[in-house]
DNA sequence: CTTGACCTTGTACCAGGGTACAAGGTCTAG
DNA sequence: CTAGACCTTGTACCCTGGTACAAGGTCAAG
């Protein structure tokens, strides 16, 4: 399989294997009498893999940190169950944040419908994100 | 009061307040005999509105297009609630996404509990994340 | 007179996940 | 034989919000 074929079933670019490899989440491939990358089945089922692992939200280099104990022989399971519980108490804090956020925002525009334009002074800037809340 | 000072007053780093002057958030100040920027205290108002806009979750160039009309004379209290708005929805966006991963990563949680690493076969890289869902 | 704290400019670098482009080689169809 | 579709490498760039460093100028205290 050429890298073109390997980026088409995968649902990525080929430069975007080149960054993979680059970034050794793929190892590199055997090469054709021309050159060129010749893959086995086996990178595109890399390939799934860490289109699921970015789905969960894990970056790459935790993907590749997970790829690497697999390389090594070692069942990753135990890794991946930390990265991902790492990954969930991330994202409960974000959406938390975002709460808090959502919030604010809510309180700033009723407070934008309730100001007048007219009274908005220059030294405030807008007297929307003012201070004194 | 010189840019130390005003970095001190503001929370922010004297970096900081040159990297916003360059991005045109801050005017360039007077400057000293000695080349020295000197500010006003309207570079402090001006510091905690962006501090304040930030919090809001406005990026420095939204933040940017604020000062720009308020310094033209324009009230910006228009445009900054259409910045809000704007920024809710990618929020409520944002949060809505963050709740459907977080569900996500639970399922996968309770799935790493019920497998046995034993059973993570080479072919998968690790079962846990495994297109079989 | 020197030390240290402050200031100046310019430049490069960080994460993260790629994307774009240049300059060239290869292969296949017509 | 040539067009074009594919491949190779290397390099630079995108965004955001800064941070770091180098090499030098300034100023007050001791």
């Amino acid at each position: 399989m050429r890298i073109g074929e390997l980026a088409e079933s995968a649902g990525v670019s080929s430069q975007t294997i080149r960054f993979y490899e680059r970034q050794g989440l793929l190892a590199e491939p055997a090469r054709g009498a021309n050159g060129y990358r010749v893959y086995e089945e086996s990178a595109a089922t890399r390939l799934r893999f860490i289109a699921m692992a970015q789905a969960a939200g894990l970056t790459l280099s935790q993907i590749r940190s997970i790829l690497d104990l697999r390389d090594q022989g070692t069942t990753p399971c135990q890794h991946v169950t930390t990265l991902l519980d790492t990954r969930l108490a991330d994202v409960r804090r974000r959406i938390r944040d975002l709460l808090t956020l959502q919030t604010e925002l809510e309180t700033l525009l009723q407070r934008s419908r309730l100001l007048d334009p007219g009274d908005c002074a220059d030294q405030d800037i807008c007297h929307i994100l003012s201070p004194s809340q």
